[in-house]
DNA sequence: ACATGAACACAATGTTCATGT
DNA sequence: ACATGAACATTGTGTTCATGT
């Protein structure tokens, strides 16, 4: 009945992969939802992936639900109106978030060897 | 609404590449399922991935229905009775198959420098 | 028990719709 | 039009069941 599904361990989620990024984004600068999506799609442009914007959310609140990130709602720069939603580390999230980033680069190094091992035993 | 779904090309998908194995595998020894899945469990064991059975045979259709490879059934090694699917390439399929196997290179080198890139942009 | 395969169920993720500025 | 988010739909994949040796 209720079994918990236990995943093959293969490559890593796009899910976790933009999370890392979200972390690392807030760590740097404060940006907001569509923003960071827009940045995102012109970084990886050249490796052919362009995230939508869904995902970026669900991310984002995913990291809110891990307790790692908070929103902080403010007025867009120059805009009188326009109220968007940034984000910064909650309570005791940046320590949690140096923890999910220690976890991913693990993760991270797995799949890099997983890919190094294909392209080997299939091109050689 | 029958729209296509457009991928947003994260990593490619576990699918793929077991059907890459299975091809790099037809050209080397003659098996069957479950000794292919057996094979590659070992192998893939020290990084953490354990395909299971139905991923492995949904590839194996797959490559059929991709007129990439056809089955033999035969009888097992030393067994009077039992009788075992072996696969080999259809009329045609080895230059499917080299042909399939140029773009899963593309695609592995697209994958390995997206992950080397996650590495730089949050570990440096 | 091993082997193959289909059916089913859940998880991951892409698309559309709703709401507001 | 931009921004956020939820709802919905489809694909990807893990689990279970059916059938036969």
């Amino acid at each position: 009945m209720g079994e918990k599904r236990t995943p093959s361990g293969f490559l890593l989620k796009q899910r976790a992969f933009l999370k890392l990024y979200l972390i690392t984004l807030t760590e740097q600068e404060r940006l907001y939802g569509l923003k960071i999506l827009d940045l995102l799609r012109q970084e990886f442009k050249p490796y052919g992936y362009r995230p939508n914007h869904s995902e970026v959310y669900k991310a984002l609140h995913d990291l809110i639900e891990d307790g790692i990130l908070q929103q902080v709602k403010r007025k867009k720069e120059g805009m009188k109106y326009q109220e968007v939603v940034y984000y910064r580390f909650a309570d005791g999230g940046y320590e949690k978030a140096k923890r999910y980033k220690r976890q991913l680069k693990a993760e991270l190094d797995r799949c890099a060897a997983l890919i190094r091992k294909a392209i080997e035993d299939n091109f050689s």
